[in-house]
RNA sequence: GGGCGGUUAGCUCAGUGGGAGAGCGCUGCCUUGACACGGCAGAGGCCACUGGUUCAAACCCAGUACCGCCCACCA
């Protein structure tokens, strides 16, 4: 048996420096096997459900999954330990697009492209790599000491799921709300597909604006037209001139000459025309420009679609067939120019679209798509949120969301890949469309001549259904009827558009209720001067390394300090190490505590009143502020006020002043609240930091039981401000004591000795406290002046509130130096004087402000002038 | 163009009406019987600017400047 073992097998000894790696493998996989993530749709207590944002399945953890996943944890744990039958769904998302993608990189290595293999096999080869390494990311999450319910893992393309997709598409197209359309869609080159609008990404670009003159079909001059898309004028059908705009008034009705394709085309008059802009004339192109195709619909003007799926110029564009959209861009301008057509070109910033996925230049483009009419939907989403039953975390979220609802364009779903949830639309010889709910069998399909649309669904189609598919719908199961609507979404608020708001869309119609009663937004993580992190930068972050170098708990608890709600999280190495020194400290304390207590353990309870040392009762009245404290945060969902409560409370309170004191002791009644302050401390931080807690409460302890069960802590009715006020006087004077001693270079051991004068109400306190007084500042003898008499000879002067030491010099410190500090003081105080008076002089003041505060002025005035008065009188003797 | 944040110590941030705070960094002292992943003491801010409200403003109101983010059909 190795020496650590055997520590271990005592129970109540720990290692001298907390070592997360052993700790945490361990617990994690007691915890699990254990059962103690799992959560029963029967169980005792309040119903209360998470259901995890499903990482693509090709994803592995970074540090925004950390802080999300992080997030989730703490609001479950403590969920749990406040008797919730709380339950965390995990999962992961197919990601149509990003998993084809991966797929077919492998295939292009070995020189193969998708349709060498056909679809069927393509697909099976895409859920054979699934198998293989998709969802590694869920095996990270344990890592990070994620207590999901690992018996309830989903997948958006599971069978399960994908039940509930087809159900939902047909009933939504019975509906109506789901219909097939030629509409101006995005389009990427690269993916060969349809994209959302919100899967378009815009960034602003240094591009050009040509102006190409378009003669008039009567041989005039005919209008120049400014344009970025300059190959897009091979299908133009038009051109659009403000109404007002008296330097066209002439053409409108005219037509001009399109050239390269020697077409006729109208001028038109359209109040969208911006006459400012360009020249003020247009060219409309309404198969590749939203605008246009708007204008065109208005006017009745054709829509020419001149582009390929990979974005080359097709049969349409006559000569320029076959170019690439770039290159025939170029040829235009150039023939053009040789025609004396390309009146000039100048710079120009735009924004342009890029493909979310793969980074391509977007094509709008008229197409034959699958459209969800969303706005009968958002408004039963929009609703929810005014109304309160999905409400906002940090509230000012909201507002952006439904301003966005009630814009929203109707949503593409269909997608021109292969890996997904296949369309159930079937098109007959007439071109009939049968949406059906059952596929029809292949003797059915010939009979009837049925061919299956090729086209697969958006990937967020299927997600936006997650808060209730991952607890069984369409089937009625006990889950759903337990845990729906669920009681937290966490997530970022970079996608409460991409996702929040289709889940609600999708929720209220199908479920008639809210999916999430809350939404939770946390920031991105960022660097440590708040820059975004990105490759380009290296600035990024890898939680996993930080895991093993610092601990889960470390990471953890970083995150946590700086994730108030909506607020970004700047994040840097060296705060992590922080953390994990406040790790360190939280276990040595414990290591004291186990060291003084004996067979003392916190289910011993806590001692009467009566036996209680005022120290005792400072302690647990602090305990019961942060306590408060930290309740109060977490209605908020503010764990970066969470966390510093306790670090303050662990460290700042309990460790450096309550320890330090307990160090004097060797009572029972002291153990019993050393004890019981670390166990309710344990519990509170466990939420934040599960492993490091759960290790040391179960050595306290000494049980085999799990903190994940225990009890959160109640509110109890312990604060006492007398015992806070007397400790503090305590600490006044060990500070006002070791600062003296520090600024005359006093050695550690050297002890002085204190004669001490109080105020009445002072005196009392400052007794209680002598004892911890005398150990912290280095006294060796404490008198009182009015019983053991005033000090022979020269002494040094610290002053507190309301009272004075004197410290017998005896050649200890030099008289100069004494001089020199207590004329600092002197001037401190007299400054502190002015201030009071000052404020006290002006009538306003005191007729107006309440009276307390007037009252509590005076008092300082006079404190502070006590002070001064006796300063100038140790200066004075001190000549 | 619209909307939302932000501007407090060298860095990152707390602090919502009555004497400016934390972590990290920095300076000095200290291997004191849990912890050097530690202890003690300290230096360091006209709280962006201008007005206003108030007895009293980092905090409330208005405006200005700068930074950041989101949204929008800037040909």
């Amino acid at each position: 048996m190795s020496a650590h073992d055997a520590a271990h097998d005592s129970g109540r000894e720990l290692p001298k420096a907390y070592e997360p790696a052993e700790v945490e493998d361990r617990l994690y996989q007691w915890w699990e096997t254990s059962g103690f993530f799992h959560a029963d749709p029967g169980g005792h207590g309040e119903p209360f459900s998470i259901v995890i944002p499903p990482p693509n399945v090709t994803g592995s953890l970074h540090i925004g999954h950390a802080l999300d996943n992080a997030l989730q944890d703490a609001v479950v744990r403590r969920a749990r330990m406040r008797a919730r039958n709380a339950v965390w769904i995990p999962g992961t998302d197919h990601a149509g697009i990003a998993t084809q993608n991966v797929v077919e990189k492998q295939l292009a290595a070995q020189g193969l492209t998708r349709h060498d293999l056909g679809r069927e096999a393509f697909v099976e080869r895409v859920w054979q790599w699934r198998e293989e390494s998709g969802g590694t990311i869920l095996t990270q999450l344990r890592r990070l000491g994620a207590s999901c319910d690992w018996d309830r893992e989903a997948f958006t393309f599971d069978e399960q799921r994908s039940k509930a997709v087809r159900k939902v598409f047909v009933d939504l197209y019975e509906q109506g709300l789901i219909y097939r359309g030629n509409r101006l869609i995005n389009w990427c080159p690269r993916c060969v597909s349809a994209i959302s609008d919100i899967e378009v990404d815009h960034s602003e670009e240094e591009g050009e604006l040509a102006f190409l003159r378009y003669p008039g079909s009567d041989g005039s001059d005919g209008v120049v037209v400014a344009t970025t898309r300059a190959e897009t004028m091979l299908g133009d059908t038009g051109i659009a001139v403000h109404p007002d705009d008296e330097r066209y008034a002439h053409l409108v009705g005219k037509t001009v000459r399109l050239p390269l394709m020697d077409r006729d085309i109208p001028v038109f008059a359209d109040s969208h025309v911006d006459p400012e802009f360009g020249t003020g004339a247009v060219k409309v192109t309404p198969a590749h420009d939203p605008n246009d195709h708007e204008m065109g619909q208005r006017h009745g003007l054709p829509a020419i679609d001149v582009m390929t799926d990979e974005a080359a110029i097709n049969a349409n564009g006559g000569a320029y067939e076959g170019l690439d959209r770039f290159e025939a861009r170029r040829k235009v301008k150039e023939d053009l120019d040789a025609l004396g057509l390309l009146v000039k070109v100048e710079a120009h910033t735009h924004s342009v679209g890029h493909c979310s996925r793969c980074g391509t230049i977007v094509e709008p483009r008229l197409s034959d798509q699958w459209f969800v009419k969303v706005r009968p939907l958002a408004e039963q989403a929009a609703k929810a949120v005014r109304d309160g039953r999905t409400a906002f975390v940090p509230e000012r979220n909201a507002k952006p969301f439904l301003d966005w609802l009630d814009n929203l364009n109707d949503w593409c779903i269909s997608r021109q890949i292969w890996w997904g949830h296949r369309i159930p639309a079937w098109y007959d010889a007439d071109g009939g469309v049968h949406v059906l709910r059952e596929d029809p069998t292949p003797e059915e399909a010939e009979a009837r001549g049925l061919t299956r649309d090729p086209d697969v669904l958006d990937t967020w189609f299927s997600s936006a259904l997650w808060p209730f598919t991952t607890l069984g719908w369409p089937d009625d199961t006990p889950e759903l009827r337990a845990w729906y609507p669920t009681t937290v979404l966490v997530t970022g608020y970079d996608i409460n558009t991409f996702w929040v708001s289709r889940m609600m869309l999708m929720a209220l119609r199908f479920m008639d209720d809210v999916p999430f009663h809350t939404v939770l937004n946390h920031g991105l993580v960022r660097d440590r001067f708040g820059k975004k992190m990105s490759k380009s930068f290296g600035n990024v972050i890898d939680p996993l390394e930080l895991i093993d170098r610092f601990g889960a708990d470390a990471l953890r608890f970083a995150l946590f300090r700086a994730a108030a709600p909506g607020q970004d999280v700047p994040l840097a190495e060296e705060w992590v190490e922080g953390a994990r020194r406040f790790a360190n400290k939280l276990w040595n304390a414990a290591r004291f505590v186990l060291l003084q207590l004996g067979d003392v353990t916190p289910a011993d309870g806590l001692p009467d009143t009566g036996a209680l040392e005022v120290e005792d009762r400072w302690i647990l009245s602090r305990l019961e502020a942060c306590r408060a404290e930290v309740e109060a945060a977490w209605e908020d969902y503010d764990v970066a006020a969470a966390s510093r409560a306790l670090y303050h409370f662990v460290w700042d309170e309990y460790c450096d002043w309550y320890l330090e004191l307990a160090k004097l002791r060797d009572d029972r009644a002291g153990k019993l609240v050393l004890a019981h302050v670390l166990d309710v401390a344990l519990r509170l931080l466990h939420p934040l930091m599960p492993f490091i807690t759960e290790e040391i409460w179960r050595t306290l302890r000494r049980t085999e039981d799990t903190i994940m069960r225990a009890e959160w802590p109640p509110a109890t009715s312990v604060r006492d401000a007398d015992a806070e006020a007397a400790v503090e006087a305590v600490q006044e004077a060990v500070t006002e004591l070791r600062r003296f001693r520090a600024e005359h270079n006093l050695a550690p051991a050297t002890r002085i000795d204190v004669v001490a004068r109080a105020s009445a109400a002072r005196r009392a306190p400052l007794q209680a406290g002598v004892d911890g007084i005398r150990r912290l500042a280095g006294v060796a003898r404490w008198s009182w002046a009015d019983e053991a008499g005033e000090p022979a000879g020269g002494v040094g002067t610290v002053v507190l509130t309301d009272a004075e030491l004197a410290v017998p010099l005896e050649g200890l410190i030099d008289l100069g130096e004494e001089r020199e500090r207590l004329e600092r003081e002197l001037a401190k105080a007299e400054a502190e004087v002015k201030r009071a008076q000052g404020k006290l002089a002006n009538e306003a003041f005191t007729a107006k402000a309440p009276p307390q505060v007037v009252e509590a002025e005076r008092a300082k005035a006079a404190e502070w002038a006590d002070t001064a008065a006796t300063l100038r009188a140790q200066l004075d003797s001190l000549s």
